[in-house]
DNA sequence: ATCTATTGATAATG
DNA sequence: TCATTATCAATAGAT
């Protein structure tokens, strides 16, 4: 794949050969990087050039590669050697892998990847799931909001009440009919007397919406009352 | 380097996941030996499948680019006493059943459970997600659908074509003109002639519906028509 | 390094 | 897995 064919062969020319080793071996890096993210298999590539320099690529750690396939090695070799104790946890480590693949072909398909090979009646069940979680996100999402609403109002309300406490004291004697209309109690909090009625979350969202709280006691929300 | 072009991401589809890779491992093999043959270089290659079955190359020998590998790096090769063996499994077993756990908790809260020590925050992701999933799902789901359906109109047309020259032979010299009305025709199956203005899908089912497919050629679907 | 004509690798398909 | 082939990607040779 170049202007020309060419034989494989060590090259003579020792400059051409260093060109070509810099071009083939990136290629070969890329190759294998490539390789391990489409197949998500473990790749080590190490290579020494003929001046003794070391280039290497891993997908995971070189460590980890040259550690497994002693081990794989080993295991081939010395088949009939191996303590009871290391095929215990072979075996363990053989099964948790396995778990550990079949959860994630499950994960996959519940985040919407690899579900070529599922039937229409896979599909159909993994939607019925993934409503049922939705319903489920919103339940426990809304319960918190409100939770946080009925705090706030409780918490208005003692202030409100101190407040009604404190102006009664300050002002009682003059204006005892007055109260509620008075300039301080009108520029404190607009409380909700009635905790239950005027307070409706939307139970789902059709389009995104922000919800930001960053703390227990401030809470900027978008509330949809009917 | 093939009939199209692809993206460098995991391939979703199991079987060509494996055909690729059979073909690219072999391709990145044959690279490395081309590398070190031209350029005179030391190569290993070592790829694991997702399967965990080993496939290798070097040049020399592999323990010999290891060796070398660990002498470059200024590291000591760590040859598996009994001892360490059961501790390099019991790490590889822990390594494992930590994943595990960690994939199990996200599942978990995918399926809608366990959402109590959520934010409000951690929810809207998992919803947005969720949503995301769903619409991945219907999407897959309905693809699959109207592909039967296509196919199925092409069969039925293909059938009404035949019950058409059919019909020509035998009463073609009698009736000329009234094809389409005589009883034979009529009484085929109704096909739409235009595939794509009468057939729609409904992209989201806001209630539960029941898809049963029972093979490729028979299918009883509920189709929402506009 | 950069440029391209060519070969080589491989994605899609059967 | 194997074979085929249309395309894309790598790279040989030149600048």
């Amino acid at each position: 794949m170049g202007r020309g064919k060419i034989v494989i062969r060590r090259i003579d020319n020792s400059t051409s050969r260093q060109v070509t080793f810099s071009k083939r071996r990136n290629g070969l890096l890329k190759k294998a990087k490539e390789l391990a993210i489409l197949c998500d298999a473990e790749a080590g590539v190490i290579i020494f050039s003929s001046t003794g320099k070391l280039y290497e690529y891993s997908n995971t750690s070189m460590k980890s590669v040259i550690e497994r396939y002693n081990k794989t090695k080993e295991e081939n070799h010395q088949l009939a050697t191996p303590t009871s104790e290391v095929r215990f946890w072979q075996r363990e480590a053989a099964m948790l892998r396995q778990q550990l693949q079949n959860l994630q072909e499950n994960h996959r398909q519940m985040m919407g990847e690899e579900l070529s090979g599922l039937s229409v009646k896979d599909l159909q069940n993994l939607e019925n799931q993934l409503e049922t979680s939705l319903r489920g996100v919103r339940v426990r999402k809304d319960e918190i909001l409100i939770d946080e609403i009925q705090e706030l109002n409780r918490k208005g309300n003692l202030i409100h009440q101190e407040n009604m406490d404190l102006y009664k004291k300050v002002y009682g004697n003059r204006n005892a009919n007055g109260v509620s209309r008075s300039p301080l109690v009108a520029n404190s909090l607009s409380i909700n007397e009635d905790l239950h009625a005027p307070v409706h979350l939307q139970l789902s969202q059709p389009q995104q919406q922000n919800y930001e709280t960053s703390g227990t006691t401030e809470l900027g929300l978008q509330l949809h009352s009917q």
